[in-house]
DNA sequence: ACGATTTCTTAATCTAGATTAAGTATTTTC
DNA sequence: GAAAATACTTAATCTAGATTAAGAAATCGT
């Protein structure tokens, strides 16, 4: 197994030894998740963070109603867990499912804790991957605060250019917060503007 | 000048040696905040993240239709800060607004580095602060898609029990995403209810 | 390869919440 | 402590986006 992409990921804002590496390495589990296949599903307590080697996992609730709203994608080289229920360790209401096949590289909380402890530089990394994420979370509510639907379609394909054509319309329309038939409607208009 | 409710609210999750203790207050900064002043405005570069010692702040971003939505507020015992100008060092666009006279602790980010370089702990205290507080908003984000106002209200009411009687209703709208005017129908109707 | 399932589109109708407007409390200020 | 400013309420009207429904296109499973 290949962890070289993770220590990559880590090498941009810390710098670990290669004893450091090969303590961590062994703190490190893979997996290969197939395509509609779940890594945690709600009511279930977190045990894991996962770091996406390639593929591409989401991370949704559903409401009362039956609804999947979509917190977060996690393509390659993104971090992706149930933040509430691992810290809590309560059960969760997150469910991150695989979008297609898709290897990953788990750290248990346990192991998360061990590696705390013997290379808090860790500490600095993951402190500033959560910093990033929280001004990420706050920028999104700010614009479902302040954005119509069509403002936050538009900023969704310039962020995410990628996924645009590699993910389901009804998952764009699950994150943005529509109903897949008024995002339809707002993508015709687009059309009909060119 | 009293730092002992900063040092309380470190020692949550760290434990600080008195010289530890004593090289930190060197870094601190007090500052207090009259009621209707800022502490930043939008369009600033962010030098401070704040921890409230009295009163009460509020983070609020202004929209292109001149509309205010607030994303945080900040009683007693909260920190507070533009992350995203803090970290960037680009202009923010967040405004934080003092919603009574108010006193606080201000940690400069060239002095945030610096106790992160002497007191290392510190990277742990605010990995911690941060996580909470990113739970926080992808609860609340998950909130805005998947709840109506009247739920989203509701909520608010039992989270925040000490502030409903203390902010102007028209704050809470704006943090619950809706206009005054919709927010004072849904109390009516709850009043109606009882 | 093909039937079954899922996704996407279009269009009519509906509704939660916005807007506008006007009046009534409550604070603030000097 | 009175005038001005701000906050709150109520009600009529409007609209962005939801719901319902039905057909068309794409994808999947075998």
């Amino acid at each position: 197994m290949d962890f070289a992409p993770l220590f990559h990921n880590f090498a941009k804002h810390i710098a670990l030894t290669k004893t450091e590496e090969k303590f961590i390495t062994s703190m490190l589990e893979y997996k290969l998740i197939k395509s509609k296949d779940f890594l945690i599903q709600q009511g279930e307590i977190s045990k894991h963070s996962a770091y996406v080697l390639n593929g591409c996992l989401r991370g949704f609730t559903i409401d009362s109603n039956g609804f999947e709203h979509v917190l977060s994608f996690a393509p390659k080289d993104w971090w992706i867990a149930d933040m509430y229920s691992l810290l809590s360790q309560k059960a969760g209401n997150l469910n991150i499912e695989a979008m297609v096949d898709t290897e990953v590289i788990l750290i248990s909380k346990i192991n998360q804790e061990k590696m705390y402890e013997k290379v808090p530089k860790l500490e600095r990394f993951f402190r500033i991957i959560i910093e990033k994420s929280l001004v990420a979370y706050q920028q999104r509510l700010n614009d479902n605060l302040s954005l119509t639907a069509e403002e936050r379609y538009l900023k969704f394909c310039k962020i995410y250019p990628q996924l645009i054509n590699d993910i389901p319309q009804k998952q764009i329309a699950a994150y943005i917060g529509v109903t897949p038939e008024f995002l339809s409607k707002l993508r015709a208009k687009q059309a009909r503007a060119k």
